[in-house]
DNA sequence: TGTTTATCTGAACGTGCGTTCAGATCAAGC
DNA sequence: GCTTGATCTGAACGCACGTTCAGATAAACA
């Protein structure tokens, strides 16, 4: 693993955010020291900051990173249409998700009091365009009278809460598919916003 | 703050353990020093070793005080009866221990992977202990045919996991009251598992 | 082939960490 | 009022932290 001084990585970048994403995920950022990162990409500390200028740089860039890919993601994704249909895909694309990029997921939930705050208004602004998506395909639903729900706002929450969840559980090559988790959650999410 | 050397106290104990899960909950496990804590109670460091005999065994004991808590606290309620009253006595008992230990149950979500491996394996099995309280209500629901559950294992974690995301938006004095809000959730538990 | 330049090493910096402990302090019991 | 013993201070321990930087290295380009 140990670089050889003065050689080269078009990789190196890469694989310092990769070593970050899954250490920060396991032990948590304040757990997880420079040289620990540095040793897993097979290098000494220093060298880091060829490529970040700081250690809280490099939270902020994974979050953002991944906010701004989940964001893309569904902007590709986005079907129109009927609400029900909308908040399918949304269910479906949300859990797929999880199950693909569980750190990244993970350290979005978990790292945020770890962001310094004017990262944090960033990286919270982002979650929040991501909530109003749903909020929004459940007033639409609302508003065509295909499901019923008391409280859109409250709703989003509990439903991002009940998905975001399965990372809690599940384990690759568990007992359940990704299609299977993806239709029990379904089921539960549309019979919980009146859509029985 | 400060007290002076010599002098008592029966409250230090207590203290401390309110100072740490505040910041805990506040900062993380790791980002928090014993120096932090200490300052907090008024004492210098040295003087919290009179009551813990380390950092860890601090977590520890929050975690384990507040899952023991919440089982007991649960079985003082814990009603018999049709599994549908079961589940909403534990729907708005979970909502409510959720919102008045918001901290609590913030840090036993997210600092099991600081507790080392002896230490996780007790509070792990306790959780199990709560999880499996309300699968043996779905269950029983299922059986009883008082409500449709393709998965009682899935949809317990689904449940959970919903009902337990309220304490990343809730705030005291808000919108919503405990009550409203529980009735919200209960709404949605109730449709989710096909009581509607 | 020789020079350049991005990359990495290795050592160092000041700081703060968890923990220990001898000694100071003071409430309580005789 | 004296003694005892629990409680706390304040200094110290070795260690690891994030970060910096001069110098070594080797790939890329002339």
């Amino acid at each position: 693993m140990a670089r050889t001084a003065g050689s080269h990585s078009d990789i190196t970048g890469p694989r310092i955010r990769e070593a970050a994403l899954r250490l920060f995920a396991k032990h948590g950022y304040a757990a997880v020291s420079m040289r620990r990162i540095a040793s897993e990409v097979g290098v000494q500390a220093g060298a880091l900051y060829n490529y970040i200028p700081d250690k809280q740089a490099l939270l902020f860039s994974l979050l953002k990173g991944h906010m701004d890919e989940l964001l893309e993601a569904w902007d590709e994704t986005a079907p129109g249409g009927d609400p029900l249909a909308r908040l399918e895909a949304f269910v479906r694309f949300h859990i797929r998700f999880t199950l693909r990029r569980p750190e990244s997921i993970f350290i979005s939930y978990m790292e945020l009091r770890n962001l310094e705050p004017e990262n944090f208004i960033q990286i919270e602004a982002l979650r929040g365009r991501y909530e109003a998506v749903l909020e929004q395909i459940l007033r639409d639903g609302q508003a065509a009278g295909n499901l019923s729900v008391p409280d859109t706002r409250i709703a989003a929450f509990a439903l991002i809460g009940m998905l975001t969840g399965v990372n809690t559980w599940y384990r690759e090559g568990g007992r359940l598919s990704e299609d299977e988790v993806a239709a029990l959650y379904w089921d539960m999410a549309r019979k919980a916003v009146g859509a029985g």
